[in-house]
DNA sequence: AAGCAGTCTAGAATTATTCTAATCTTATGG
DNA sequence: CCATAAGATTAGAATAATTCTAGACTGCTT
């Protein structure tokens, strides 16, 4: 955050802290950390994994615990949304909107798919008095 | 299989047995018994542990790691289809042809959705030189 | 400035899955 | 048929990923 060099943050950290607050949740040092690699960047997938390393990389110091408490916290108040390919392959994505994906079987990758170029025709309705609150669409490609 | 009391089979011993042929399997005592529950009745969504206590419920003795080998390898010979709803929830279904689900986000529970409920109307191309292998939709409902 | 609720942390604990290496079984070929 | 080799199974150890715990810390409200 302010405390390294920062070139080019593409979000002031005021804007950040507002971003989380407007959630609910608290700037903190680490939160801020994470928001701003989760959240001032472009349309990302990651992992905790990813985010362990990528956080620490950069001189932050958060313990994985926090990574996990951040992943989780920040999907459920929908700044981040998961996506699960298999048992052990699952990615948060940073873009929250309606989209869906390409799944490189090969090398484990997530693209998005251009909006446009998926289309459903057809959705069944919710079982009785139930709601959509999600339709997921993954395409799985050998590649 | 045939050392107990099996009253109402749905596909004798030498039809199971030659399915498992036909994909490259042995059938093995531990992988007859699977198949029988996994294969000759209706299609289901089982995990990993519903899998094995069904097994030892009804008395058949295998082992944690017969569990998860015979998952994978009948998913990889085709016989199962994985279906991975979030970081820890996976199914295995015994129906493995082109066909969707409803998650039910409160209770946990997969189900099918009628083939002709959905309806992609536009699937992108895979990129490159690489083709689709398989496409998913899951949609959540709030229940 | 003080206090509380919310948050963070290291490390322990838990859970799910895979590995290991010894034993056993099935299919085969003589 | 029997011997053999490749393939399967197993218990238990090992690993990996995630969650829990309990104490220390910090942002927010007053």
């Amino acid at each position: 955050m302010t405390t390294v060099d920062q070139k080019k943050l593409e979000m002031s950290d005021a804007v950040l802290a507002d971003k989380l607050r407007e959630v609910g949740l608290r700037p903190t040092r680490q939160r801020m950390a994470l928001a701003d690699i989760l959240l001032s960047q472009g349309k990302r997938h990651i992992t905790a994994e990813s985010l362990y390393s990528e956080a620490t990389s950069q001189g932050v110091n958060v313990s994985l615990a926090t990574i996990y408490n951040a992943l989780h916290t920040f999907t459920a108040k929908g700044l981040l949304r998961e996506i699960s390919i298999d048992s052990n392959r699952s990615y948060f994505d940073t873009n929250t909107e309606e989209h869906h994906h390409f799944y490189f079987e090969k090398s484990g990758k997530l693209e998005d798919i251009e909006p446009d170029h998926v289309k459903l025709a057809r959705v069944p309705d919710a079982p009785d008095g139930m709601s959509i609150s999600r339709v997921d669409v993954v395409i799985r490609v050998d590649g």
